[in-house]
DNA sequence: CAGTATCCAGGCGGATACTG
DNA sequence: CAGTATCCGCCTGGATACTG
């Protein structure tokens, strides 16, 4: 059956960078737009899924692109010790950092955005630049409550 | 890039890139950096989530800011319709998308992207730039395996 | 200090059925 | 078509204890 919907599509307000009308329908009917696994949903899964990118990005704020695990957990309020390896096993999986350990008797580890890493940078300050200059426009309609609430 | 940290109190970091060692150390001990109730926490989270980002994109680029929930669950395969209710109503509650009914006899809802869910989409689009970009990087390394692996 | 292993509650999110 | 409600498996992630 023809699933389609009416698809007015009069409003079609043409934007800038979207993808042409005979496209979208193309992709969009063919169920091709975000496959499970096109790239901007696995990066994306990376992203959205933990601490990642509170990880990366304090590690590069904070502590210039290199740091101890300990700096990281003292950093990041709530982050548990699992979770804070977790991520930073994934992370270095991924290649955006690097684990460096120094065999001394109190074990010392240093982890180091990768080039990579670095790149990733970027698009997290700019969620973090948005998340600043929005504040206020967010706060002001009550914010957060049903999505991911935390009992403590 | 000025990766600055959240900036709690006043402080004025001349610091081109990063917070001064003084000071971050102070975050850090005081464990102010990124506490819970931070505009970047919050927004991290919102974002981190769930569906947020794909909807705001698929809603921006394949439609140009306005459409049809069906047309948003065809085009985001794996997308529930429960998730995808959910996923809009927070982003509704949070201002980013509006929703216009039409009471017809076949029910009939839009929703776009308010001012301000429009000037999120920048952000989105450099993750998926970034993801598009590095598609080979992560891929060379096996990706993603042990996380947000699901049955089918 | 860094890291792992285990236990276990809570929520996330899919499937299904039903209303308008 | 749009949306809600319910049931329920599973995975996420915290707490704790233990190794090096």
């Amino acid at each position: 059956m023809d699933t389609r919907v009416t698809d007015p599509d009069g409003d079609a307000p043409a934007a800038k960078g979207r993808v042409p009308a005979a496209k979208r329908e193309a992709l969009a009917a063919k169920g091709e737009a975000f496959t499970e696994d096109c790239a901007p949903r696995r990066v994306l899964e990376l992203f959205s899924a933990k601490w990642t990118s509170h990880v990366l990005h304090a590690m590069q704020a904070l502590y210039g692109g290199t740091c101890r695990p300990g700096a990281l957990q003292r950093a990041l309020p709530g982050l548990s010790k699992k979770m804070l390896t977790q991520t930073l096993r994934e992370l270095e999986r991924d290649g955006l950092v690097a684990r460096e350990v120094h065999h001394v008797v109190p074990p010392r580890v240093d982890y180091s955005l990768t080039p990579l890493g670095r790149t990733m940078i970027e698009p997290i300050e700019m969620l973090y630049a948005w998340a600043r200059d929005h504040e206020a426009e967010l706060s002001a309609l009550g914010l957060r409550a049903p999505s991911r609430r935390r009992k403590a």
